[in-house]
DNA sequence: ATGGCAGTTCCTAACTGA
C-alpha cells in the first residue's frame, strides 16, 4: 500500500501536474493540502477518471485538504469538531485543515498545520493551540479501530536541525522555534514515528523550497511534510521517499510529494 | 528587508503563505 502527501498550493493551478504524477505514481492514497478551492469548484473528474474516490474539504482562497483513494474510504471525518467544545468550534475549526478516513485497516489523517506567520504573533499562538487540539483529536481517534494510524501532511515544522538547509540561529524562525517543535513532539508522544527517518538519517533532504532566491536550485530547503506511523505500521514500512521531480517543472508547487510504502 | 515569489480575491492592490 502506497500513501503520499503533497501540498499542491492550489489544485486548480496544479491539476495537470497532479494528474501526470498520479499516472506514473499509482499510489493507493494521495493526501493533498492547500487545495484553495470551495468544494463545488473542485476539479473532480480528472482524478475520478484515474479511478480515485475523492474526499474534499475546502474553502475559498486559503487552506483546504483532500484525500484521493483508489478504494472507497470508511469513517470519513473533517475538522476537529468531534473533540472541540462548542465555544472552540468556530475559532479552531473554521479553517479547513483536517480530513480523515480509513482503508484496509489504516486510518489516514491528512493535516495542513497552520503556518504561524512569525514567532510570537497571534497566528503563532493559534498554531500552538491548534497543535494542542490535534493531540486531543488523535488521542480520541486512537480509542477506536482501526488503531493503525498514518498521520501525514504539511506540518509547517522542521522537527530537527538536520531537516533544514542552514539551521544556525533558527530559534526564532517560524517552523523551527522550540515551542512549536515541542508541541509537535507532544503529539508524536502518543506513539507516532517519522517514516522518512526509518530509512534516511542524513541531513540535506527537504520537501519544501522557497520560491524566492532560487531556493530549489540551491537546495535551500526544509523538510516540513511528514508521514507519521503508529508502531505496527512503522514496522511494516518498506520505503519512504521525497519525489523532487515535480518541483523541477515550470510553475511547480513549492512543496514536493512524499511517499511511504507499507 | 516596506525585500524576495506565487496563489487568491475584496482581481492590477492587498492578503497569506513559509
Amino acid at each position: 500500500m502506497k500513501i503520499a502527501t503533497w501540498n499542491v498550493n492550489s489544485i486548480r493551478t496544479r491539476q495537470e501536474q497532479v494528474v501526470d504524477w498520479l499516472q506514473t505514481n499509482k499510489v493507493d492514497v494521495l493526501c493533498l493540502q492547500e487545495t484553495k478551492v470551495v468544494d463545488p469548484d473542485f476539479p473532480r473528474s480528472p482524478f475520478e477518471d484515474l479511478g480515485y474516490h475523492l474526499y474534499i474539504y475546502g474553502q475559498k482562497a486559503y487552506n483546504g485538504v483532500a484525500i484521493f483513494s483508489l478504494k472507497p474510504l470508511e469513517q470519513v471525518g473533517t475538522g476537529f469538531t468531534a473533540v472541540l467544545k462548542e465555544d472552540e468550534v468556530g475559532e479552531l475549526d473554521e479553517q479547513k485543515r483536517v480530513i480523515t478516513g480509513a482503508v484496509d485497516g489504516v486510518r489516514i489523517v491528512n493535516l495542513y498545520v497552520p503556518n504561524g506567520a512569525s514567532v510570537g504573533s497571534d497566528k503563532y499562538e493559534y498554531k500552538l493551540r491548534w497543535l494542542k487540539i490535534l493531540r486531543e483529536y488523535l488521542r480520541s481517534l486512537l480509542e477506536k479501530p482501526p488503531q493503525a494510524l498514518c498521520v501525514c501532511g504539511d506540518f509547517n515544522i522542521a522537527l530537527e536541525n538536520r531537516d533544514i538547509y542552514n539551521p544556525k540561529g533558527r530559534e526564532k524562525h517560524i517552523m523551527a522555534s522550540p515551542a512549536e517543535r515541542q508541541a509537535l513532539q507532544e503529539v508524536l508522544a502518543l506513539g507516532l514515528a517519522d517514516a522518512f527517518r526509518k530509512f534516511t538519517t542524513e541531513e540535506g533532504h527537504f520537501s519544501w523550497w522557497d520560491y524566492r532566491h532560487d531556493g530549489f536550485n540551491r537546495n535551500r530547503g526544509w523538510r516540513i511534510d511528514h508521514l507519521y506511523l503508529t508502531p505496527n505500521l512503522y514496522e511494516q514500512a518498506t520505503s519512504c521517499a521525497i519525489d523532487i521531480s515535480p518541483r523541477k517543472l515550470t510553475k511547480p508547487s513549492d512543496h514536493a510529494p512524499v511517499i511511504v510504502e507499507l
